[in-house]
RNA sequence: GGCGGCAUGGCCAAGUGGUAAGGCAGAGCUCUGCAAAAGCUCUAUCCCCAGUUCGAAUCUGGGUGCCGCCUCCA
């Protein structure tokens, strides 16, 4: 079955079918780092990070490119404040950056180009469509000539005129047309430049991301992909800068995800209004977030609350709780002939699998992935609970553990199957011998103590369960 | 003003022509000494109006409400 994604640039679902030989070329517009990471960034991240591993896992090859924006008016004006150098500021954010999503469980991009790094390729791009007619200068600055570009706005569905009319700011004396936008922007008095055929500046915004990722992917690369935000101006000037450079299109696919909004409007660090990744880190593990993220469709958008979080957390503990169940089961299950039953469970796996991998071939849709999951889910802990003479099967079960591994874990990050029991020497044995003694107490129907144990140790937010197999206990950790 | 998107049960959320996935919450039941966990059963006709069609949540037109972009933004 091939694989259908959404391109912005047709808007409609498209035909994916590379050749399994071909690398995939993926650009992904990274931050412009000036301040804490927060979870507006952690969505496109997260959702890169599920289609690659995805794309892996059916046997492509990827490479992904991720700039960061090192240079830029918010970062100056930043570095100003706080009295360090620009360069210093962007650097640590960036470190901010990759330190998140390392905490996330997202998986490094191959290579981060800077802008800093990258000045005489951009001086030169520049040259290149100042020589075809595209870009003029003007006192140290370069322009971008949009009535040249005849498909300018062909990504974001706007006509030119429309656009003008809709200009909402003081047109710059030095532009022919009010759209025209800065290839490179002139220094002003102690700012930090670079020398250029036009006089020391700096890069403007867009023209990195046509710089740097024809240089990393080559001038027809799969896809482009960021947040919904930049489909105008940002994405639409890179494909005029791009493609009036090279002759060629600049990504095949455009894909874009939806914003995460908090108090009802766009999470973004102009709006004051970020919650940063670290700060719910420090009270909800990775896989949550990543759960939450996953559970809506990329493209949508998605309304932060805490309360949704927490909500999420039962389902994501349900799913979490099955898949232990089962490995804990495992050494008490039978290696015997397949029966009916068993048969039946493995049918239900491979059925998983196939909806899983339908619904990620469709536009990468991890919420019914995910539904898939559960479908599964609610079958094993069926099977778990079997209590017939025969019992349940280990290969069966070994086949479930292998399958979630895979669906959950590696591919969507979202399994936790550690931590619950202590990592004190001490406890685990002690805790045997309570609950052996408990179990004893039990025998006796002494059941007032044996209740009381279980209380007082519930207070020690320890929970204990019992279960047909024998006592099963486990830490509660916060929620 | 222009462009794009969204509106599905108490809440969250899939589904883009054939009669509504999944999660959370709720009710009842089963299992259990009790509990927990788990399982089973139950709970919607898809913002409003008009139209196309044998048939629409899904297409078309109109309306209402919300969000994003057009200024830095993932």
């Amino acid at each position: 079955m091939p694989i259908h994604v959404y391109n912005t640039l047709s808007r409609k679902k498209e035909n994916f079918a590379p050749s399994i030989e071909e690398t995939i070329g993926v650009y992904v517009c990274g931050v412009t780092p000036y301040s804490s990471t927060h979870l507006g960034h952690a969505r496109p991240s997260v959702v890169w990070d599920v289609i690659k591993k995805f794309l892996v896992w059916r046997g492509y090859r990827v490479y992904h490119v991720q700039n960061f924006t090192d240079v830029d008016d918010k970062i100056i004006a930043r570095a100003n404040e706080e009295g360090i150098s620009p360069l210093e500021l962007s650097a640590k954010y960036a470190q901010d950056y990759l330190e998140s999503m390392d905490a996330l469980g997202v998986s490094r991009a191959d290579i981060y180009p800077k802008v800093s790094e990258h000045i005489p390729e951009i001086i030169n791009m520049i040259e290149r469509l100042i020589k075809k007619g595209y870009a003029y200068p003007s006192e140290g600055n370069v322009y971008y000539d949009v009535e040249k570009f005849t498909d300018y706005g062909k990504l974001s569905n706007q006509r030119l005129d429309e656009l003008q009319s809709g200009t909402r700011f003081e047109v710059d004396p030095n532009k022919k047309n009010p759209m025209d936008f800065a290839l490179w922007k002139s220094a002003k008095e102690g700012e930090i430049s670079w020398d250029s055929p036009w006089g020391p500046g700096r890069p403007g915004w867009h023209i990195e991301c046509s710089v740097m990722s024809e240089k990393y992917l080559g001038s027809n690369f799969h896809f482009h992909g960021g947040g919904n935000d930049l489909i105008f101006p940002h994405h639409e000037n890179e494909i005029a800068q791009s493609e009036a450079a090279t002759g060629q299109p600049l990504a095949r696919y455009w894909l874009h995800n939806g914003m995460m909004n908090f108090k009802d409007s766009k999470m973004s660090k102009s709006l004051g209004n970020i919650v940063t990744i670290k700060d719910v880190l420090k009270k909800y593990p990775k896989e949550l977030i990543r759960f939450f993220i996953l559970s809506n469709h990329y493209r949508s958008e998605l309304e932060y609350h805490e309360e949704k979080l927490t909500e999420s957390n039962k389902g994501l503990r349900r799913l979490n709780e099955t898949v232990k169940n089962a490995i804990c089961a495992i050494s008490l299950a039978k290696n015997r002939e397949l029966n009916k039953q068993d048969q039946r469970i493995l049918e239900k796996i491979e059925q998983c699998e196939k909806d899983y991998i339908a619904a990620m071939e469709d536009d990468f849709n991890s919420a019914l992935a995910i539904a898939s999951l559960f479908d599964l889910c609610r079958e094993l802990n069926g099977y778990l609970s079997t209590t017939n003479q025969e019992g349940i099967n280990a290969t069966v079960l070994e086949k479930a553990v292998e399958t979630f591994k895979v669906l959950a874990g590696d591919i969507l990050g979202i399994l936790i199957l550690d931590e619950e029991k202590s990592s004190d020497d001490l406890v685990n044995p002690l805790m045997e011998l309570i609950l052996e003694l408990r179990q004893d107490l039990r025998k006796e129907k002494n059941f007032k103590l044996a209740d009381k144990i279980r209380d007082k140790l519930s207070e020690l937010n320890i929970l204990v369960e019992d279960t047909p197999q024998g006592p099963r206990w486990k830490q509660m950790n916060g929620q």
